[in-house]
DNA sequence: GCTTTATTGTCACCTAAGTGACAATAAAGG
DNA sequence: CCTTTATTGTCACTTAGGTGACAATAAAGC
């Protein structure tokens, strides 16, 4: 038998989550939350689909993972109580890119995002979206780059970082997307973890299966190719 | 020669910079920054110095990096023109993660962060740096694992990881820092990006060489030993 | 308590990537 | 245009870590 938690202000308080919110704002927060009980390896959502709540740990453990291109699956983080998760629902338009599962029975709690927003900080939720999108988006595109690195070849590494390099310092070309800025293997070798000469030879190796192409010191990439070798779904990102 | 470029509303667009914002925050927001122009190679700041402005990039190309454990640089990031980058000042106390630096000569503007924040949002700046503290707070610490998993080895890799389940899962114990949680090797393999035969392999280097200790199959581990194997300075984290 | 299943320990062997050491180019500076 | 310096290309050799295949434990279920 389950014994329901208490989900009142004294619990959020002895849980240290929101320190800086005041009684009265916990109290109207708690209002709009609900309570699910969640069993051990139990799915709460999946890579891929909308981001449409910002989840609460009251107890047990959540652990977020990623399938890495050999099927393997990447630990990113285990969850602790008293910790949100589930924020890339804080930004506009997001899907979620990591799985959370119950690593331990648990109960969460979950809020929709605007909610929780206009709640604890009083403003307009798509003006505070926003905002975040401009600011903490930067960081979130990285670690992205970083947990797909995790289980990756040096040539899925260099995909994942061209693919990222045409991002933001791309131009449409006739022959596909090049990169206006110079970037040496060296550069590439700092940018991916990886020694110089290793990403010579990737290079190459990459130029001659036509995912990119030199012009000089210019590189034209193919992101749909490049994207094909990082091992990615056609539809992700 | 270098000619100083013209920061104006008009700019701001172009650069597809704070989309959402109105002319007028934008106007207001301009009142406040100022404009610096960064030779190639000048470091703008240095990683564990506080964080104190949010910078905005004009022109040019600025680099973001770490010291990896052996001493060779990570590069973390490249920022193109239009991207804010600083952002651990949007948060409380925060020192700065990473060392930027002008990858090419650039045109670079900074504002206080809690101006930046009241202009653009109109909330007070310690309710917005809390609720980002509480909220992305944990995507920081997840990058700054991964930027450090860079250039590191399966023992400080280990190391690393251990430490932040310490700072999350520890409770105080008479011999060091006991983790609430049972993670088998292969758990601790799947988070590192590591086989689970050599972690097992490095877990009893680690526990012969008094870094961590087994009670049963709860581990307990010493945090200040855990530093000295990551390569972290003693004052870092 | 005993059987079953999960976890840990240990090996020999393999492979991707690191390393050092050059030659071959290409760019930059005068 | 020629010299200097930076970048790329190539290769043999080393090494950390992956892999498969087990035995030895420990935990869980009945």
């Amino acid at each position: 038998m389950v014994r329901t938690p208490v989900l009142n202000v004294t619990t959020i308080r002895r849980l240290k989550a929101f320190p800086w919110a005041s009684d009265q704002q916990v109290e109207r927060l708690l209002g709009q939350m609900d309570l699910h009980h969640i069993e051990k390896r139990t799915v709460l959502f999946n890579e891929g689909v909308p981001s449409d709540s910002v989840y609460f740990l009251i107890s047990g453990v959540v652990k977020l993972s990623l399938r890495s291109p050999d099927e393997e699956r990447v630990l990113v983080s285990l969850i602790s109580p008293g910790e949100l998760f589930g924020i890339t629902s804080l930004m506009p338009g997001m899907y979620r890119a990591f799985r959370s599962e119950a690593f331990s029975d648990c109960w969460v709690s979950s809020v929709r995002p605007d909610v929780f927003v206009t709640t604890l900080l009083n403003v307009p939720f798509t003006d505070f979206s926003a905002l975040m999108e401009g600011t903490v988006g930067r960081w979130f595109a990285l670690l992205y780059r970083y947990t797909h690195f995790q289980g990756s070849s040096l040539r899925q590494k260099l995909a994942l970082a061209l693919l990222e390099l045409a991002q933001k310092f791309g131009i449409q070309d006739a022959r596909g997307t090049m990169l206006i800025l110079q970037l040496t293997h060296e550069d590439l070798a700092d940018l991916v973890g990886a020694s110089r000469q290793k990403v010579t030879e990737h290079m190459q190796e990459l130029a001659r299966q036509q995912v990119l192409l030199r012009d000089g010191r210019k590189l034209i990439v193919h992101p749909d190719r490049l994207r094909e070798v990082a091992g990615l779904l056609l539809d992700e990102k």
